[in-house]
RNA sequence: GCCCCUGUGGCGGAAUUGGUAGACGCGGCAGACUCAAAAUCUGUUGCCUUCACGGGCGUGCUGGUUCGAGUCCGGCCAGGGGCACCA
C-alpha cells in the first residue's frame, strides 16, 4: 500500500476556502468571550511580500490560532502603511499614479499573504492613503492643534537645493541628499511639531510599567529620551556688552567642578553669539564656518573642538576669578541653554578645547585611594567618583554632596539679588518635527490667510483629499506648485488664502492605526468604547528597527489620543516582541556583480562548498550572510517557496531552529527539512487511518509511555506558543512524532494500544494546527473527524500523566555523577538517603565512612558528599 | 568615546531558571529496501583514553561563591547592536 504525497497545492486553497466560507476569523465587537488582539506591524505595500514578512506573519498567526484555541475572541486584522516616498519615486519613473501604483501593489500582496493561510480578520483592512482614514487623521491633528500638542515654529532643517525638498536625517549620506546627490544645505524654515516633549518624563517613567517589552527596547527608549538633572547658573559679565546684555545663563549636570571651570562656551547660534558678531568681522566669519560644517557623522566624528575668544569675561560665583568667553563649534542651541562653562580636568571636550587654546586644567575631583600629591591631569580628564578638592568649601566633599552644596548655595538669593542657579532636569528628547515637502502623505489641514493667520480647516470641511492630477517631474513640492490645489477661501474671513502645502511624516499614519482597527469604519477616528475594550495590543509583533521611532510615537500618540477623549490609556502596546531577521548567503561573480539565490547551484561541505552559477556554469564566490536585500541580490521570494513547498512548509520553516528574536540565515536545506516533516506527518496519519481497522475496535486508551508523552507535550507546546519560544514548542511536536513512529511499530495490533495512539495522533494535530493549519485540517479529516481544527478548543491536558510514579535521580559523588537512583515519587528524603547509600558506586566512595552530607533535591537530584 | 547584548559539538540551537550539558533538527558515518537512483526506514555521531567495564576533559579565557555553575559575582578577550559634540 503506498500512501499519496501530501500535495500542498491541492490541499491549501482547499482549507483557506473552507475558513473563509466559514467566516471564522471575522470578529464581533460585541462577543462576550475574554479579547486578545494581535498585532504584527503592518507592510509598507512596495509591491511584493519578502520573507520577512513571512516569519512576522506566520508568528503572529501561531498566536492568535492559539489565543482563539484558549477560548479568546482574539482580533487579528491587517492594513497598509501605504504613504511614502517609493511611491512618489514609482510614478516618475513608470509616469502612473502614485495612488494607482499603490493600490495595485496592496492588491497583489494581499493576494500573496492570503496564501500564506493567516487567520486575518479582512473585513477590517484600510490602508492609510485611503480617504477615509486620513480624513480621520486630520480631525486628531486639529483635535491636537487645540490641544496645543502641535504648533508651528521656524526650524533648522535639512534642505535639498535640487529636490527643493526638506530630508530627514537618515536621507542625509555624507552630507548629500540620497537621491539627487546635492550638498544638502541647513536651511531654515517654518514647521509643524507635535509636542512629544510634553510626555517625557512620563514616557521614561511608564517604561518601568511595560514589563512585557524586552529590555532592550525600554533601555533604547530610555537613552533617546535621555534624561539629565543638572542646573541652569547665571554669570555675571565683568562689564555689560555694548546692546547693555550683562550676564550668560549656561546649563550643567557637574555644578560639583565648578571651582574647576577654566571657560565659558556658547554656542554659534546663541543670541549673544550674533549680538557680538555684528561688530566683529572675526566671529561673523566663525559662526558662518560653523554652520557650514557638515553634519554628516564622519564629519562630527573628526571635527576638531574649536572656539573664537569673545574678549568678554565673565565672574566665577563662588571667587574673584573671572573666565574668558569663547564661541565654541561644539556647544548646541538647541539643548539646555546653548552655552557652557567649561571644566577641563573632568570632561573630554572641555578638556580638547583646553589643550588647543591653552586654558587651565585644575583638578577638582580626586579618586579615591590617590594621594593629592600624586594626582595630576596629563592626557586624559578624569571623569570617575572621588572626593572634592581645591575647591573652597566643597574640599572633601563626594560628587553628589557637592552637587547639592553648590546648587543650595546658588538658589539661595541675597536679600538684594535673584537666585544665581536653579536645578533643572533636560531631556534629549526633542519635538518631533512632522512637516514634509511631499505629495503622497496626509496633508495638514490648516490654511494660511494674509488676514487672520494660520486658520484651522472647519472639522465639517474635511477631508482635505489630495489631488490626483499633480506634476511629479518638477522638482519642489507638488502640491505647491499645483494650478489650483492651494487656492481657498479662508474659512474665517473668507477671503483669498493658501492650503498648507505641507503632507505629515508618515509615521504620524502608524502612530495610530492599531487602535482604528478597533472600529475601522467609525465615523471618528476611534469609538472610544471599542478602542479601551480591545487596547492595549496584548501581543504585537515586529521588528527591532522600529525600538525607537514608531513605537515612542505610538506611544506619545495615545497619550494625545487620550487627553483629546478618543481613548482611555497610556500605553498602546501591552506585550511586544522583536523579532529577529531573515538572512542569506551572498554569491558574486568574479566581475563583482551579485547573483541571486535562485541562479546558483551550490555543492559540497563545509569549507570545500562551491558555487556555480547554473545559467553560465562560472564559479561565484560564496560571500557574507546578510539581510536579505535588492541590492546584494541575496532575496528569496515567499511565492516561489509557498508554490513550490506549500505555506505550512514556509511558516515550519520560519518557526523551527532559530529562536525568533534572533536572526534566521534561509538555507535551501533547512526549508527541505521542513517539508520533509510535513510529509513524514501526512504519512504517519495516512497510513495509521488506512490501517486502523486491522487494530481492532476502539477500547480504553491503556497506560502506555506515550499517552504521558503526548500529554506532556500538548502542555509544553502550549506553553511554547503562549511565550513566543517557537522553536522549542517545534523541537516538542518532533519529538512527539519520533514517540508515536515507535510506538505505532511495536503496536502489533493491541487494541489498547491503538487506542492510545489514536489519543496521540489527535492531540499531535491540534497542537500543529496553530503552525501548519493547512496540514492540520487535512490530517483531522483523514483521521474521521468532524469540523474543522481551526475552531476547536485546545484539548486539556490530563495533569495526573504529566508527573511520573517512579523517578530515575542522577546520583553525584562530592558534585560528579556517578550513577542513577530509581525511586518512588513519593518517597521521603530520609527514604532517598538510605537508598542512596545503599548504592554499590557510593558505598564504594564512601570506603567505610560516613557521609559529610546529602543534599537531596526533590525530584531533581542527589548529591553525597564525602 | 559612552551604554547595552551575545559567546554551548561540524552547523542552527536546547537545558525545567543554581541541579544528568548537548533535547530536537541539519550535516556526517554505517546499514536496510532498490538492477540503480530518488524517496523512506534503522543504528550511530562532543573530545581524549581503554580490548572492554570504565576513566578523564568539556559551555570564549581567567579567578571566585556553592554540596553542585552554561546559569550567580570580579577581571579579561572576541563578535554584534544602540547613541554620538546632549554639557
Amino acid at each position: 500500500m503506498s500512501t499519496e504525497r501530501y500535495n500542498p497545492q491541492a490541499v491549501e486553497p482547499r482549507w483557506q476556502a473552507a475558513w473563509r466560507e466559514a467566516r471564522i476569523f471575522e470578529t464581533e465587537n460585541d462577543d462576550p468571550r475574554p479579547r486578545y488582539y494581535v498585532l504584527e506591524m503592518f507592510p509598507y505595500p512596495s509591491g511584493r511580500i519578502h520573507i520577512g514578512h513571512v516569519r512576522n506573519y506566520t508568528m503572529g498567526d501561531v498566536v492568535a490560532r492559539y489565543m482563539r484555541a484558549r477560548g479568546f475572541n482574539v482580533l487579528h486584522p491587517m492594513g497598509w502603511d501605504a504613504f511614502g516616498l517609493p511611491a512618489e519615486n514609482a510614478a516618475m519613473t513608470n509616469k502612473v499614479q502614485a495612488r494607482d501604483w499603490t493600490y495595485k501593489n496592496i492588491a497583489t500582496m494581499r493576494g500573496q499573504l492570503q496564501t500564506m493561510g493567516l487567520s486575518l480578520d479582512w473585513s477590517r483592512e484600510f490602508a492609510t492613503c485611503d480617504v477615509d482614514y486620513y480624513a480621520q487623521q486630520q480631525r486628531l491633528f486639529l483635535d491636537l492643534l487645540d490641544a496645543d500638542l502641535a504648533y508651528r515654529r521656524s526650524s533648522r532643517v535639512n534642505w535639498d537645493p535640487v529636490d527643493q525638498t526638506v530630508l530627514a536625517n537618515e536621507q542625509v549620506i555624507d552630507g548629500r541628499g540620497w537621491r539627487s546627490g546635492a550638498e544638502v544645505e541647513q536651511r531654515e524654515l517654518t514647521q509643524w511639531f507635535f509636542r512629544i516633549t510634553r510626555y517625557s518624563e512620563d514616557l521614561l517613567t511608564a517604561l518601568e510599567t511595560l514589563d512585557r517589552w524586552p529590555a532592550k527596547v525600554r533601555l533604547m527608549q530610555a537613552n533617546w529620551i535621555g534624561r539629565s538633572e543638572g542646573m541652569r547658573v547665571r554669570f555675571p559679565l565683568t562689564k555689560p556688552t555694548a546692546a547693555g546684555t550683562r550676564e550668560i545663563e549656561v546649563y550643567t549636570t557637574r555644578q560639583d567642578t565648578l571651582f574647576g571651570a577654566s571657560f565659558m562656551a556658547l554656542s554659534p547660534d546663541h543670541p549673544l553669539a550674533a549680538e557680538l558678531a555684528e561688530g566683529d568681522a572675526a566671529l561673523a566669519g566663525f559662526i558662518a564656518e560653523c554652520r557650514h560644517a557638515g553634519t554628516s557623522e564622519a564629519a562630527i566624528e573628526s571635527a576638531e573642538k574649536r572656539g573664537h575668544d569673545t574678549g568678554l569675561a565673565v565672574r566665577h560665583p563662588f571667587d574673584d576669578r573671572t573666565l574668558p568667553v569663547y564661541v565654541a563649534n561644539f556647544v548646541l542651541m538647541e539643548y539646555g541653554a546653548g552655552a557652557i562653562f567649561g571644566c577641563p580636568a573632568h570632561d573630554q571636550r572641555d578638556f580638547d578645547f583646553a589643550r588647543r587654546y591653552d586654558l587651565p586644567v585644575t583638578p577638582v575631583v580626586l579618586p579615591d585611594g590617590v594621594d593629592a600629591a600624586d594626582f595630576a591631569i596629563t592626557d586624559k580628564p578624569y571623569d570617575g567618583e572621588g572626593r572634592m578638592i581645591n575647591s573652597a568649601f566643597l574640599d572633601g566633599m563626594t560628587i553628589t554632596g557637592a552637587k547639592d552644596a553648590v546648587a543650595e548655595r546658588l538658589e539661595t538669593a541675597d536679600p538684594d539679588s535673584a537666585p544665581q542657579g536653579k536645578r533643572e532636569t533636560n531631556y534629549r528628547l526633542r519635538d518631533w518635527g512632522i512637516s514634509r515637502q511631499r505629495y503622497w502623505g496626509c496633508p495638514i489641514p490648516v490654511v494660511h490667510c494674509e488676514a487672520c493667520g494660520v486658520v484651522p480647516v472647519p472639522a465639517a470641511d474635511l477631508p482635505v483629499e489630495l489631488p490626483d492630477d499633480v506634476e511629479l517631474d518638477r522638482p519642489g513640492n507638488p502640491l505647491d506648485h499645483h494650478p489650483t490645489w492651494k487656492h481657498v477661501a479662508c474659512p474665517k474671513c473668507d477671503r483669498p488664502a493658501i492650503r498648507e502645502t505641507d503632507t505629515m511624516d508618515t509615521f504620524v499614519d502608524s502612530s495610530w492605526y492599531f487602535a482604528r482597527f478597533t472600529a475601522p469604519r467609525s465615523a471618528t477616528p476611534t469609538e472610544p468604547q471599542a478602542a479601551n475594550d480591545w487596547l492595549p495590543v496584548d501581543q504585537y509583533i515586529g521588528g527591532i528597527e522600529h525600538a525607537i521611532l514608531h513605537l515612542l510615537y505610538s506611544r506619545f500618540f495615545t497619550r494625545a489620543m487620550r487627553l483629546t477623549g478618543h481613548l482611555d490609556l497610556d500605553e498602546p502596546f501591552a506585550g511586544l516582541f522583536t523579532q529577529g531577521m531573515v538572512v542569506h548567503e551572498t554569491y558574486r561573480r568574479a566581475d563583482g556583480a551579485w547573483v541571486s539565490p535562485a541562479e546558483v547551484q551550490v555543492t559540497g561541505e563545509g569549507t570545500n562548498r562551491k558555487a556555480v552559477e547554473t545559467a553560465t556554469g562560472e564559479q561565484v564566490e560564496i560571500g557574507p550572510i546578510e539581510k536579505m536585500s535588492k541590492s546584494r541580490r541575496n532575496t528569496v521570494d515567499p511565492t516561489d517557496i509557498i508554490a513550490g513547498y506549500g505555506a505550512d512548509t514556509a511558516r515550519l520553516f520560519m518557526l523551527s531552529d532559530s529562536p525568533p528574536d534572533r536572526d534566521v540565515i534561509w538555507t535551501e536545506e533547512g526549508v527541505a527539512g521542513a517539508h520533509r516533516f510535513v510529509q513524514r506527518v501526512w504519512r504517519l496519519v495516512r497510513e495509521w487511518s488506512d490501517g486502523r481497522e486491522a487494530a481492532g475496535p476502539p477500547v480504553e486508551a491503556g497506560d502506555h509511555p506515550l499517552r504521558r508523552t503526548a500529554h506532556r507535550t500538548l502542555a509544553a507546546v502550549g506553553d511554547g506558543f503562549a511565550t513566543l519560544r517557537f522553536n522549542v514548542a517545534v523541537a516538542k511536536i518532533y519529538e512527539l512524532v519520533n514517540a508515536i513512529s515507535a510506538a505505532q511499530a511495536e503496536a502489533d495490533g493491541d487494541p489498547a494500544t491503538a487506542a492510545v495512539i489514536d489519543e496521540a495522533m489527535l492531540i499531535l494535530v491540534e497542537i500543529m494546527a496553530p503552525i501548519t493549519p493547512h496540514l492540520a485540517e487535512e490530517c483531522w479529516q483523514a483521521l474521521g473527524q468532524e469540523g474543522l481544527v481551526a475552531t476547536r478548543d485546545w484539548p486539556a491536558a490530563d495533569e495526573s500523566l504529566l508527573a511520573d510514579a517512579t523517578l530515575v535521580l542522577p546520583v553525584q559523588v562530592n558534585g560528579k555523577k556517578r550513577g542513577e537512583l530509581t525511586i518512588d515519587a513519593d518517597a521521603s528524603q530520609v527514604d532517598v538517603e538510605t537508598a542512596v547509600t545503599a548504592l554499590d558506586f557510593v558505598q564504594r566512595a564512601l570506603d567505610g565512612r560516613r557521609p559529610k552530607k546529602i543534599v537531596v533535591v526533590p525530584k531533581r537530584i542527589v548529591n553525597v558528599v564525602v
